[in-house]
DNA sequence: GAAAGGATGTTGTTTTTACAACAAATAATC
DNA sequence: GATTATTTGTTGTAAAAACAACATCCTTTC
C-alpha cells in the first residue's frame, strides 16, 4: 500500500493521513460488524480474524490475516455504510488504522502522496479482483479433478511452463479448491497413473497428451 | 463508471479520454489472449465473451457480458502484461475502449474529471471485491445445503429481513452456486419440510429455530 | 541416528451430488 | 382460452465426494 514511497517520508505522511497505531489483546473486537467503517487496517503484527455470522447466529471465520494483509479496504472504497462483517483480534495484535478519506481526497497541505496512495489502492484491489476470479473459476468446476486440472492449467499458463512450483502443500491445496484432502490426494494419485502430469512433492509437470482428433 | 458526470460533459471528456467506439462482428476477438492491453472496453451494445483456454487447449467461456459491462479493468489496473484472456463478440457488438493510462494519469489540460473517474473505478473495484468474496464464501462450502444457507442469509442480511426476494430463477441460482439445479431443488424442498425456510416464486423467508441450548 | 511429529498417500464406507427422465405448474403466444 | 414453451419440482440411479482410519514417507529434534 505504501509502495513507491521512501521510508523516510513515511514520517510526513502517516500524520497527514492520521494513521493511528493501535492495539488489541486477544478476543477484542476490532470492527464491529453492521456499525460503520471508513477505516482501512494493516496487521502489523499478530493475527486477526474476519468473522461473520449467518441468519441463525452461527459464527463463522472467513478468513484469517497475517502481519501485512489489509482489511476493509474494499468496504471503505465502495462506501458501504454497515459492515456485513466483523474483525476480532486472534491474538494480541498491533493494527495500523488509515481513514479512507484521508486517503481519497487530497489535502491541502503540501504533502503529495496521495495520488501514489491511491493508484497503490486501485493495484491492490485489481490484484485482489484477479485472484478472487481465478479462485472462483478453480472452485465452481464440480469435480475434484476438474477443479486440480483448473488450478494446475492456470499455474502453468503462470509458469509459461509445463513444469511448476506450487505455493501450497496438500492441506493448504484442498482448503483452496474447497475439496477433502484425502480424497484430492486420492485424484492426484489417479491422474498421475493415467499420465496426465507428474509430481514430485510441490513441482508438478503437466504432459501433452493425444486428444479427440 | 461516468457516474456524477453530466451528459453534457461527456463530449469533453471522451476525446480528453481519447476513447473510440469500435463495432465488431459476430466471432470477431476483440481482445487477445497473451497480448498486452492498457484498455479497459465497455459494452454498449451486442454481448462478448471471455474466453480462456486450459493447458490442453480445451476453450471455456469465463463470462458473457452485455451492455453496460466493463472488461479489461482490473487487468489494467494491476497493470498486468500479458491478458490471461480473450474477448470474444458473442454478438454482433459496439463497445467504447479507453485507455485506462489516460484515466489514470490527470492530463494536462483544463479536464478535471480525471479524479471523478479514478473515484469511480476505485468502487467499481471494490464492489465487484466484495461481489466475488461473497460469492467464494457461498461456493466453497462443501454441501449444497451449506450453500443454500449460506447464500440465503447473505441475501436477508442485506433485506435486514428475514423475507426477500432473490435476483435469480432457480436455473440461474444453481449456476451461481455452482450446483445442479434439480439437486438444488430437491434440497430446497428438504430444506421447506424441515421447516427451514418458506419459498414462493423468487420470494424466500427464513424461519427461526429453536437451536442446541 | 532414534524418536517424534507432521505431511502425504491409501483404502473402505457412508453420504451427497450429478445426471437423466419425467411430471406438474406457470408463463407466453397465438 | 387453447396450445406451446418455459420453469420448477420429483424421483431413481450411477458417480463422486466426504469422512475416517490407517500406512508410509519425510523432516525435525534431541
Amino acid at each position: 500500500m505504501f509502495a513507491g514511497i521512501a521510508a523516510g517520508e513515511m514520517e510526513r505522511l502517516l500524520p497527514c493521513l492520521g494513521a493511528r497505531e493501535r492495539s488489541y489483546e486477544k478476543g477484542e473486537m476490532i470492527f464491529q460488524a453492521e456499525a460503520p467503517s471508513t477505516y482501512v487496517g494493516i496487521v502489523l503484527s499478530g493475527a486477526v480474524d474476519v468473522v461473520q455470522e449467518d441468519f441463525w447466529g452461527n459464527r463463522g471465520i472467513l478468513a484469517r490475516l497475517t502481519p501485512g494483509d489489509l482489511f476493509g479496504e474494499a468496504f471503505s472504497c465502495a462506501q458501504v455504510e454497515k459492515l456485513p462483517v466483523g474483525v476480532t483480534a486472534a491474538e494480541d495484535v498491533a493494527i495500523l488504522l488509515v481513514d479512507y478519506r484521508r486517503i481519497a481526497t487530497t489535502c491541502t497541505s503540501a504533502c503529495g502522496f496521495h495520488a501514489r496512495l491511491i493508484h497503490n489502492m486501485l493495484r491492490i484491489l485489481a490484484e485482489k479482483n484477479i485472484a478472487l476470479t481465478q479462485k472462483i473459476e478453480h472452485v465452481t468446476r464440480r469435480t475434484t479433478r476438474e477443479k486440480l486440472l483448473s488450478y494446475l492449467s492456470a499455474q502453468a499458463r503462470r509458469a509459461r511452463s509445463s513444469a511448476f512450483t506450487i505455493p501450497f502443500d496438500r492441506q493448504a491445496l484442498a482448503e483452496y479448491l474447497a475439496v477433502d484432502r484425502s480424497a484430492m490426494s486420492a485424484e492426484l494419485g489417479r491422474m498421475r497413473r493415467e499420465g496426465l502430469l507428474s509430481v514430485e512433492k510441490n513441482r508438478f509437470t503437466l504432459h501433452e497428451k493425444a486428444r479427440d482428433f
